[in-house]
Parts: C-alpha cells; structure tokens; sequence
DNA sequence: GTTAGTTTACCGACCAGATGGTACAGTAAA
DNA sequence: TTTACTGTACCATCTGGTCGGTAAACTAAC
C-alpha cells in the first residue's frame, strides 16, 4: 500500500480521472467531488494536488497542448525541406483527430467561456503556428485561409454540426493537405484562374 | 401604471436585458437574477415567460438567428444569378460581423457545451446552408472549403485568438470573397497549379 | 352595463440542492 | 522533519426553480 506517489504521478492520475468524467458525463458534471471519486482521491487530496477547480482546468489544456505537441512535431519534421510543413502538420492532426476527445475539447471551451484567460496557452500556440505558417510560406494569405479551413473543420466537428458525412470531410481534408503541399509563385495564381 | 403588456414585448424586453448582462459580464454571470434585475421584471415574472433558463438561452439563439436571417437573405438576393451566391452572403455576414456580440455567442456555445442540443436550431442553419451551397457551386469541395475558411476565421475571432491584426484578418475575408465569386470548370483546376 | 367568473401576466418570498472551498487532526513514507 | 496525502466535517454562497397570491384584462351572463 505506497502511499507516496510523487506529485506528478498524482497529477497525471487526477487529470486523467478528470478526462474520464468530462468524457463520460459531459462539461456540466466536471465537478471536484465528482474527480476526487473517479480519481481516489480524497478532496483534500484532489485540492492539494490543484488548488482550485480553475487549476485543474488548466492542468487539463496544458497535458493536451503537450500531448499534441510532440505528434505535430514528428510530423512537420518528416515534412522538412517540403513547402508548408507546420501547416501540413496542422492539418494532419486535425485530420486524424489528434485533437482528442470531443468532449474534453468542449469543456475547456466551456471552461474558457466563463473564464477567457483560461485559453492564453491556446493562444500562445496560435501565435507560435502563425508564426511558423508564414515563414515557411509561398503565399501567406492562401496558407492562412488553409488553416482557418481546417481550423473551421475542426471546430464544426467539435460542436458537432458537420453537415456532411464523414467521408465528405476526409476528402476535404485530402484537398487541404493537397493545397498545402503546392509551391505557388505568388498570391495571384489563384485568383486569376477565373472563367 | 398599465401592468399588462403583451407577451411577445416582454419577451424581448427580457431577451434584450439577458443580451445585456452578457454582454456587461460575461457567460459567467448569466443567471436568472441577473436578468431579471436588469430587465425589471421579478424573477417570477422572468419564469412566466421562460420557463427555464435553458428557455431562456433558446430563445436568445433563436432571436439571433432571426437577426441574422433577413441581411443573409438581402446579400443573396442581391447576388442571385451570380456565382456562389449563398457561400458569399455568409462570408458577407461573417465579415461584417453580423455575428453580434462576441459574448452573446460565447454564452451560447458555453450553454451547447453543457447541453449540446441546445445547439440544434443552429445545427438546422448549418445543413441548410450545406445544401444551398452544394446546389450553387461548380466546385463543391473548394466552396465547401471556402465555408470552413471563413467559420474557421469567425470562431478565431470569436475566442478571441485571431493571431493576426485586424487588417491582415480583412484581407483575408476579402480574399475569399473573391475566391468565391469566380467560376471554375473543374476541380481539378485548382490542384493543377503545381510547381 | 353591471356583475361575476376566468384567464393572463406578473410579484416576491422562500427553498433545496449543488458546489467550490476551508479547516484540521492524523498518518505514513522518504 | 518534510512531503504528500486521508478523511471528515463544515460552510457560505449561489442558483435554478416552486408556489401562493394578486391585479388587470377579457368574456359572458343577466
């Protein structure tokens, strides 16, 4: 019976729990009793390990932020020397739902609605892609409305308004992924290809 | 001192009051008390004509898709027999932010995180939406895309996480507005211009 | 046209449950 | 001795929602 566990391993096991609730029951019962009872720990235990409910959030988007790293990572670097790979890479995750449970997802939105600064890590991601998007790019705007595109996939499909069926999306994200891997000379090439 | 109005008046003038207060302090501070304080109506009275806060939230999506509809449909009409006419009304809307209140919105999309079929009213604009485009363009997966682009940019603003300035975020709407009101024979077109 | 009954629209006090959080005494491993 | 908890009791507050009451407005009978 090892009660000593270091902290990190306690943490990691709350959060998993917290995972477990949010992804069974939905944003509206992640509760601290409700992640003490799923994780076994007891509340003291929970609130020592997370101060606040707002920690634990937190605690949720940073482990996926830094689960999703790594995968993004792989791909850009398997893309190097390629046109576009931090937006290829996006585009991947996405693609095959690097993004995790949905329901997960949507409890940080939740979380970020009532309290915007909870998504500053979000932000400073964007902020880094965006970054990185425009450095590696040909044509700025269009790598720019690529990933708008897939981050509006993506979002659709968080809140589950898709409109059209999976196979449909599958193929959109091909044609995104495609678009993304042309060289373009310039920013006019597309628009002056009208009828 | 005339105690009786209609319903329908009272309706919004609770809808305005709850607009309001979200608007002022955010999705977190949306309660019953809130709104009714603010619209002047007892809380009692706030119950007779919403029965519930879900009701509540309901109603102020319903309202705002009402809003929305009629300048949707002026942009359209306005471009009837031109290319694409309902995928660029909505980018139309979406950039000009006929989207409301960042807030409002915000507390709609916390409220279908807690109760995701409270999004369903939008979900019917979304396929219908689908449909009409599918039916107007040459290009079903570029429109399509070009869909995505502009939510996607519309939800980046919404959490307030565009990572770009406001101009670079207006060239890139206009981009796609062009985008959409060309014609194009195929496809394939776009996949062609390959280096 | 007055009276009586019914409905509509609303008031406001009260309530029950949930929830985040505290306090604190104890304990066992490192 | 410190770290990392357990466990329980407790709490303040918030919040959605109920409920009995009430006055104006509408309806209908006389």
């Amino acid at each position: 019976m090892s009660k000593r566990k270091n902290s990190a391993d306690s943490r990691n096991d709350i959060l998993d729990a917290a995972q477990r609730v949010v992804a069974r029951e939905g944003a509206a019962n992640l509760t601290l009793d409700a992640v003490a009872k799923e994780s076994g720990f007891s509340k003291g235990g929970l609130l020592y390990n997370f101060p606040s409910k707002e920690a634990l959030i937190q605690g949720m988007l940073q482990r996926l932020i830094d689960n999703v790293e790594p995968q993004m990572n792989e791909y850009r670097d398997s893309l190097a020397g390629q046109p576009n790979p931090t937006l290829r890479a996006i585009i991947e995750c996405i693609r095959c739902e690097a993004v995790i449970d949905r329901n997960i997802s949507m409890a940080i939105l939740a979380a970020g609605a009532q309290n915007p600064q909870l998504l500053d890590p979000l932000r400073q991601r964007y902020d880094q892609h965006y970054k990185d998007i425009l450095q590696e790019t040909d044509d700025p705007d269009l790598s720019l409305l690529l990933w708008a595109a897939a981050d509006g996939l993506m979002f659709m499909s968080l809140l589950d308004m898709t409109p059209f069926p999976a196979e449909d999306a599958e193929r959109l994200m091909q044609r995104l992924r495609h678009m993304a891997s042309t060289r373009h000379e310039k920013s006019v090439i597309i628009d002056n290809i009208v009828s």
